[in-house]
DNA sequence: CTGAAAGCGCTTACAG
DNA sequence: CTGAAAGCGCTTACAG
């Protein structure tokens, strides 16, 4: 069977290929009988518009900007690595995508710097920190028309149109599954490390750990989670303090970034192979303490991934067309030293 | 910078559209010092033809046909599935995509039912059995023009173009990992049952388990393997003997399909709490099985993700346009009852 | 409120 | 060996 076109539907409903159009993008100023029509010869043929030919006639530019975090960890300059491989590839198909750094523990800088973004904007993939100027600015973007999604850590309750990343309770579920049964029925004690307990995705993987822990594993006892600001230094003290203040302390999960400090502090003390260690992202230099055994497992959130599905996500809202929701989903990858890539 | 396009690189290099095309499509005919000529100004300019509208002007449809095993286990259904929703959406791309069933296990059915595909197709996606018949039926396709990709399990040494799946090796050595960490210091015995010794996925697999588990995991001790055929029926029959053969069994690893037959088996031994269940495959029984407790642990390979990537992998090929190889590689999915979407 | 015509960036016969 | 022209399936001014 031949592909149905415009052309097919005009014939079918005795109009104009521009009413076709017209009727088939939600254009005003067509008559009430007219849409009708034309709709009923769309139904009639089974008619999908051709992306291909539609996106080459509209001959627009799209333009993305990607704000993301200055002063970035691994994992940060990952995903930017991998926009802009994405925007590479994009730049030969009419999609400029831009970016933008803000140091991500200041909210009113974020907001600011959102506030100012070019007026002609299509879109924004934006890392988003839980802070109510934050918030409205997304809102104003939103209303604006630009088209806002939030990446790794989201924003809920504002009008961005979409979450690309993982399930952060789930993910700190995750660890404290993979932790326990790492420990088999030893007892004792489990230190925590954030970034910073204004990060939402830090207080959700948290909250998710401590939720089995309590139900599955009543031989561990979670400590007082302690903040790292996800700077490999400042983790390290922080690990170190952990360590001497608690010489029972079996097992350390990671909520984020900084995990090099807390190798070094393990490696330090001497009990590396004795406490379990679980961290996020697959940064090279966790892949490298992952094979040597110092973490023992890792949970990742697809770097590629996430950069490809959030312009996947800004270009399909602004030329209309849906999502296919499976492969926008953002996985909470396990590794360990055997399924590293 | 607007886009660069043909006319610019034809103004360039002083030559027709017709001729740059001919250079950038290497079309024989065309004399090496124009060819030169139209290459530099190309190289120049930077520029990279718009993907859209040469698919667009070449106006030609893609045939593609998709070869699944009759008789399908819940995780081929769900791969045929994800086909059949990408089908779907590719139906209005110009790219048509139909199906074939063949016996897995029949090498020769196999090898006879690929002979006789349509000689008209563009590209097959197919799950293939080591067998000498398929390998060579296989060579004859890239012979005669069609793109090949295999499918779960490669067939390496022929001419196929690509393979769509997960290192096997990999994946049994994390299943061994997960078990062996998962039974803490407990020594006994492990089981393993495969679908088949002549399904190449299903031996790769084994060994990288085996080869784990005599590294890492001296106290445990690996049992020969048993066939099960893929069929939930006969594979509990040889989980329940190998239950019945073995009071000292701590683990069970499912190489391959025919999962329910060993839950049915564990259950009814009443001892699916001690021994450690590693399987493969989400399909929504082993799902269901890991949040219930029986299975510890999956190991995954995406099946919407195989779908939508064999697809592209073919278009791609066909269109003669790059892969974005990090898209394509097939990660090894572990879940736990946490991770499960 | 509706239509004819030009054009998006390529490819494909057809001439020469 | 090379080029002029038509066309792929849409969208966009411009008329009316």
């Amino acid at each position: 069977m031949a592909k149905t076109t415009l052309q097919d539907v005009a014939r079918e409903a005795g109009v104009s290929l521009a009413t076709v159009d017209r009727v088939l993008n939600g254009r005003a100023g067509v008559h009430a009988r007219t849409v009708e029509r034309v709709q009923s010869a769309i139904d009639r043929l089974n008619y999908k518009p051709d992306r291909l030919a539609s996106r080459l006639a509209r001959g627009r530019d799209y333009h993305f900007e990607v704000v993301l975090p200055t002063g970035a960890n691994d994992f940060m300059r990952l995903l930017e690595q991998e926009f802009r491989d994405t925007a590479e590839r994009y730049m030969h198909e009419r999609v400029r995508i831009t970016f933008t750094h803000v140091d991500v523990f200041d909210g009113e800088a974020l907001a600011t710097a959102l506030e100012r973004l070019p007026a002609d904007l299509d879109g924004v993939a934006m890392v988003a920190l839980d802070h109510p100027a934050v918030a409205e600015a997304v809102n104003m973007l939103t209303d604006r028309g630009v088209t806002v999604v939030t990446l790794v850590s989201d924003l809920p309750g504002t009008r961005r149109a979409h979450f690309v990343g993982i399930d952060n309770y789930a993910a700190g579920r995750t660890a404290a599954t993979l932790l326990g049964r790492f420990l088999g029925h030893r007892s004792g004690k489990v230190g925590l490390i954030a970034g910073s307990l204004s990060l939402r995705d830090h207080i959700e993987r948290q909250y998710g750990f401590e939720q089995v822990v309590q139900r599955e594993y009543p031989d561990l006892e979670v400590l007082p989670i302690r903040e790292g600001r996800d700077d490999d230094d400042r983790v390290e003290r922080v690990a170190e303090a952990l360590l001497a203040d608690h010489t029972d302390l079996v097992g350390i999960y990671n909520v984020g970034a900084g995990t090099a400090g807390i190798v070094a502090a393990l490696d330090r003390s001497g009990r590396a192979r004795e406490v379990v260690f679980i961290a996020h992202e697959l940064t090279p230099p966790n892949r490298r303490q992952l094979i040597r055994g110092t973490i023992d497992a890792l949970i990742n959130q697809d770097a590629g991934h996430m950069a490809r599905s959030a312009a996947r996500i800004l270009l399909a809202a602004r030329e209309g067309v849906p999502i296919v929701p499976g492969q926008e989903r953002i996985r909470i990858d396990i590794f360990v030293r055997d399924n590293v890539p």
